[in-house]
DNA sequence: TTAAACTTATTAATTAATTCACAAATATTG
DNA sequence: CAATATTTGTGAATTAATTAATAAGTTTAA
């Protein structure tokens, strides 16, 4: 069975809604209370849902903790998922610092930037930071994903990482280039979204 | 007419892509040798672009420099959008300085924290930082859309937004807030990302 | 100048995603 | 314990989005 790509796009935000709910000490939510929370439809979902199992009771509604243990597995808090960062400028900081934070889907193990020596120099960066030359020395084993902080020269750090195995990018750069054959990317591009907004907003007003 | 999110979402893509492209040194682009660049189908670009009328050329192709003026205007270049940003710890920070590279949708014009003497004193913040407490008194006129890159309080602060007129939010936060009546929002969750991307780097090694 | 080769724009067809409607199961109430 | 009220899960229907097919306009080359 496929999960269609809008599905896996909505799994993150039940999970996000659940850990809400589960804290302010919730044990059980109806689709219809969840669908208010999170503004998506009941029957959407429990379409979502049961693509996962049958995870609730008629009568009586979902477990908040039975779900977040299911969403957890599916989305990866449980694969332990190694990932590297690259380009350690402010932006690459922050995430390597956010990363601590949360229950992420996995860790970042290790850096790579155009000033190593730097980067290693500053008490934020808390992984070993390596030159960008010496990728494919330095790659851990088994990292199929790589974030993407760099602000040009992305083809051919994309190019590199895909000779080296690396599956996923989660993309920040603005900068335009061709995915190979295979890999797999999520942009993560805030000018995009306030662009979007700005169009919305401007539209709605007249 | 309406143009559909699905097409929304890809304005901005294309802007990027024709950006670089202009950069290339070229002048005119065809709707399959855009498509190839930027992973979308070229009936699908040609679709997209005939929402905002006849750009193209038949037997020709369009012209860049025509399509960017077009694209610029619809996605908010010239809107000179003014909007605040709220909260600047590392995230907030980072996004400010993002801000001076690039042509984006608008400008940040102020920011709200709950140290502004700590945030005003720091040489990156480029932009004056009020007490979070004084939104009501330190919104700019005409703001209609806010950056939030807070950790915690989200709530109160969206609700606060909303009765200040703000329409439209750009959310860094990974909190669930309930989004008033007649707000719209753009995530932007690069935690949501890494989770979407595990779960299909995952799925598509089995 | 004319015909062949292209390329857009748009109608029609297809595919994907959402929502409806209701059967099946559980909980609650008198 | 029986009857009523809930709430999930899922086929069927609908709506949204994408892709195919092709007509209409441009360019190029002989």
């Amino acid at each position: 069975m496929t999960i269609s790509k809008a599905t896996l796009k909505r799994y993150p935000v039940y999970l996000k809604a659940l850990r809400k709910l589960s804290l302010e000490g919730k044990t059980k939510v109806m689709s219809s209370e969840l669908a208010e929370y999170v503004g998506i439809k009941s029957t959407t979902i429990r379409r979502d849902f049961s693509l996962l199992g049958q995870l609730g009771k008629q009568g009586y509604g979902y477990d908040i903790e039975t779900l977040i243990d299911i969403f957890r597995k599916e989305l990866g808090d449980n694969y332990e998922e190694k990932m590297v960062l690259i380009g350690v400028g402010r932006l690459g900081t922050a995430i390597l610092n956010y990363n601590n934070w949360n229950q992420v889907a996995g860790e970042i193990v290790c850096a790579f930037d155009i000033q190593p020596e730097k980067r290693n120099s500053e008490p934020k960066v808390n992984v070993p930071v390596y030159h960008i030359s010496q990728m494919a020395e330095k790659m851990p084993k088994n990292v199929q994903i790589a974030i993407l902080c760099i602000p040009s020269g992305t083809q051919e750090v994309v190019d590199e990482l895909h000779r080296l195995g690396v599956k996923g990018i989660v993309n920040f750069t603005r900068e335009y280039f061709v995915l190979p054959e295979g890999m797999i990317k999520r942009d993560v591009d805030f000018v995009a979204a306030i662009q979007e907004l700005v169009f919305e907003v401007n539209s709605m007003n007249q």
